[in-house]
DNA sequence: ACATCTATATATAAAAT
DNA sequence: TATTTTATATATAGATG
């Protein structure tokens, strides 16, 4: 787009495309500020790049933003036809209980599993074991080491 | 920007603010495709009016993207803007299988345990024991009918 | 209010360092 | 390879229809 007029289409040198994601997402972000600081807006990036790796811009911050947008798609689902029977399942105890104690970490149980079958809930049922078995293991590791647990962040150098 | 330098601080007028969301949401979205485009990345756009009104876009979709954004926690990215607070666990195999199986109905349990004191690690572990008991449930009452139990769907005349 | 137009601010591809 | 520097394409604020 600049000193030469750029084709809108897939660059195949890929140092050249790496390059060009960097500063693309970069001015992406950029906007996506101002749009926000303008406007009194929220907004949220969520970008892969052809290597697989992932950036993510939010204001006022990209868990509020994706919060937001599952929060709207259940209200406002402008899914034509009926749907009378989408969500069907009742939110049970349990489901409140989890919102109330990870309700920061957005939790939504909220689909039915109705429309699955006799495979899928198997394997859905072994999936949820696990995730219990997490929190399980996490109490355990309470106890064993004091409580004194500190959240590690990888680097990003 | 244009006809004449403008400050990148809130519009107070509310008509301009409007129009200015517009043309530089519409913007944004255009520069998140041709990004998509170029380098073979994907990308989601999720913004909010000050009206509250939802925008989005997504290349390929913004399911899919979302859902990636979901996975992609597991392993850890690089993350822009502000984030009070942030997302540390990684997610299991369990839960890229739930989000593959509930997809649709954005399931989402990327969030940390690890806040959580022993006595709501507990409360935790049972609700969602309770979760799974409910999909054995359901698997049970396959079983029990035949099973065929095509999800119904209200007519629409 | 809504689309189109244009003058200019920004973004950015390629070059230079 | 990363950063900085241009030359130019794009985006867009304000104007006009």
């Amino acid at each position: 787009m600049v000193r030469r007029r750029v084709e809108i289409k897939k660059i195949e040198e890929k140092s050249k495309m790496y390059t060009t994601f960097t500063k693309r997402r970069q001015g992406l972000f950029k906007k996506t500020k101002v749009l926000c600081t303008m406007c009194e807006a929220e907004a949220a990036v969520l970008t892969f790049s052809k290597a697989g790796n992932a950036f993510f811009f939010g204001h006022p911050s990209v868990e509020s933003v994706v919060k937001r947008y599952f929060a709207d798609q259940s209200t406002n689902s402008e899914i034509e036809g009926n749907q009378d029977e989408f969500v069907v399942e009742p939110i049970p105890e349990a489901e409140k209980k989890i919102v109330e104690l990870m309700g920061k970490g957005r939790v939504a149980w909220d689909v039915g599993v109705r429309n699955l079958g006799l495979f899928e809930l198997d394997e859905l049922a072994a999936a949820i074991q696990e995730i219990k078995n997490k929190v399980v293991a996490q109490a355990q590791e309470i106890i064993n080491n004091g409580e004194d647990q500190e959240a590690e962040f990888g680097g990003t150098d």
